[in-house]
DNA sequence: TTGATAGGCAAGTGACGACTTGCGTATGGT
DNA sequence: ACCATACGCAAGTCGTCACTTGCCTATCAA
């Protein structure tokens, strides 16, 4: 649903997932907790990142790829593409 | 803010709200109101609609001229056209 | 099997957001 | 002056969201 993906980009933290995963793709929950915590000192519990995964998933931005203890996650941008266009009606190519 | 907008994109009554100005810019609130009431089916209070205004504003996607006892809206798509390309890196151009 | 790693589920708390209600202010018409 | 229109302010309610805590499951290594 594109509700979903609206909701899912409103949080600041669950957009700084999907700067890490733009970064680099097919991280794990371990990897991305570690690395919002080092890198932009953000101070949250696993479950709290877990949940952020959640909501992202829900939404279709990020797709888990489960292999034996390990759930690797990617970014989907495709429903990042069209959202915003449909306030974009004016014509971007108009030489008035 | 950039933060203030993508706050601002999550309700989806406001990202209603935008569908109005991008199809008849200049509107006042109660046209906005009239206009979600009888073309959407929403019920919502005038306070409620004027709220949801500030907050476009505060966001600028919607900026206000006072005319009189008028307050014209109008909307500014341009910090709509930043915000998504964050995590498009990937070139939508390249022809591999 | 034991133990450590990677992750999930569920309940509870605290705060923020959406919405309403009531009253107040300014502008325009007559 | 009067009244109606167009809008603003402030408090209060209610639900949802972000986050934590505690416990449980599954996979791998020794």
């Amino acid at each position: 649903m594109e509700e979903d993906v609206f909701k899912a980009l409103a949080d600041p933290t669950r957009r700084r997932i999907l700067d890490e995963l733009v970064e680099r793709d097919g991280q794990t929950l371990f990897e991305i907790c570690a690395r919002l915590v080092t890198k932009h000192g953000l101070e949250l519990s696993r479950q709290g990142i877990s949940q952020h995964l959640a909501v992202l998933e829900s939404a279709d931005l990020v797709r888990s790829r489960r292999q034996g203890r390990y759930k690797f996650h990617d970014l989907n941008t495709e429903p990042l593409e069209h959202i915003v266009t449909r306030w974009l009606k004016r014509d971007t190519g108009g030489t008035s």
